[in-house]
RNA sequence: CGGGGCGUAGCGCAGCUGGCUUAGCGCGCAUGGUUUGGGACCAUGAGGUCCUCGGUUCAAAUCCGAGCGCCCCGACCA
């Protein structure tokens, strides 16, 4: 991408009204927009590292046999009555009354939908385990939104469900989820606690709740419950065991907060220059920057394509600007990579600069391609 | 919901105490030119419901009232 088609806008200051670094890091690099409190724009170049996210979640979920479906935003309260969570979540849920008076609310949570599901299609000990999980925006009308993305009203979600015919089944599956777990936020360079936690609204025998190490002490990034039979009973999600008698489904529940996950990566990885992404999630791996407009840009644009095609992710900084607009831009939008072209190309050489240890390397043209190669194992 | 703070150009702010020309500054933006290794410079220019409504007054960004919005602390929360 070139940055001058690329819509990423930096800006010096950061607003007024933003507290958190990653708040702060996330406007100054124009990764997110703030419509009204607690509900924000994901522009481009925040979009890129939300979905770098998601895949990583996805390709975990998928490695542990879950199977993605994706559920509606919308829901009848009648749902939410016969588990009698419409009234314990009170003012938290977003509703409104249809045009046919029927009261409809924006769901904060899938619990109810998951389990009309599986009433519906699953009579069977044969059926189960099963573990199902979505991508999907949630909706909360927090009492206090804060800390930009990190407890916003309107926010992204993977939340998983497994089904299970008994206890232990049930308990394998939660530490699967578990493990899991920690596999994913490991790929996306986060540090993690993972603490036994209060089970709130969501209800069930036990949960654990894991926390991203970082200067904001906020929820969190993900919480895993044992439902035990809470829901199935309420909602008579009953199955026939081998012998043909009919019991309730033992349920657990995972929920992962996405988008806090970013604010998370980068409270726990910045400088005072800017944002550090790790790799795995990093809107692109290599910065490219020609500091003159003569042979250095011809020169890099031909690199930016030979880049381009092993299918790495190549950011040319095009602009007509000077070297310490690009370098602190650079810094700013966190690139791990980066190729600078400038004094040393009359030698034939290209600099490489690491963001996370600002460490440079003198690397001849024709070996950039493998001196990233190896870089790439490195970081 | 209690407590505190704020609302003036895209962003960051000054002006308000003590009402008075055409409401300023920095950054950003546009055009032209000189620059180019860590946020360069010159010139010209565009951009404003001073949050909204009402009141006081000859006169309101400024004083008074109400409302709306935003941020922070607390209670609360996957």
């Amino acid at each position: 991408m070139k940055w001058t088609q690329s819509f990423i806008r930096t800006f010096r200051e950061p607003p007024a009204d933003a507290e958190t670094i990653s708040q702060k890091l996330m406007h100054q690099t124009g990764m997110i927009d703030k419509l009204i409190s607690g509900v924000y724009s994901f522009l481009p170049i925040g979009l890129k590292v939300l979905q770098k996210v998601s895949n990583i979640i996805r390709e975990e979920m998928n490695n542990a046999g879950g199977l993605e479906l994706l559920m509606p935003s919308l829901q009848p309260a009648s749902l939410w009555e016969e588990t009698g969570r419409y009234g314990k979540m009170g003012k938290d849920m977003i509703t409104f009354q249809d045009r046919r008076d029927r009261c409809i609310l924006l769901g904060p949570t899938h619990e109810e939908v998951i389990t009309d599901i599986i009433r519906k299609y699953v009579k069977s000990w044969k059926q189960m385990p099963v573990l199902l999980y979505q991508i999907q925006t949630k909706y909360r009308d927090e009492i206090r939104p804060r800390f930009g993305i990190i407890r916003a009203r309107e926010f992204l979600m993977k939340d998983a469900y497994s089904f299970d015919v008994d206890d232990k089944s049930s308990e394998i599956s939660y530490f699967k989820m578990k493990d899991t777990y920690i596999k994913i936020f490991q790929r996306c360079g986060l540090k993690t606690d993972i603490k036994q936690a209060d089970s709130g609204v969501i209800g069930g025998k036990f949960s654990e709740e894991f926390i991203a190490e970082g200067q904001c002490a906020e929820l969190e990034v993900g919480h895993i419950f044992k439902l035990g039979m809470e829901y199935s009973t309420k909602m008579k999600a009953v199955f026939n065991d081998k012998e043909g008698k009919e019991k309730p489904i033992i349920m657990g529940c995972y929920g992962i907060g996405v988008s806090r996950i970013v604010s998370a990566i980068i409270e726990g990885n910045y400088d005072n220059k800017g944002i550090i992404w790790p790799i795995s999630v990093s809107p692109y791996q290599v910065l490219i920057l020609p500091l003159k407009s003569g042979e250095e840009k011809e020169m890099a644009e031909k690199i930016y394509e030979n880049l381009k095609k092993p299918g790495w992710e190549v950011l040319l900084d095009d602009r007509d600007e000077s070297a310490g607009i690009k370098f602190s831009d650079g810094d700013l939008l966190g690139i791990p990579i980066w190729l600078i072209f400038g004094k040393k190309l009359k030698e034939g050489k290209v600099e490489v600069k690491l963001r996370k240890n600002n460490k440079f390397y003198d690397v001849p043209i024709e070996n950039i391609e493998q001196f990233i190669k190896d870089i790439l194992k490195e970081l």
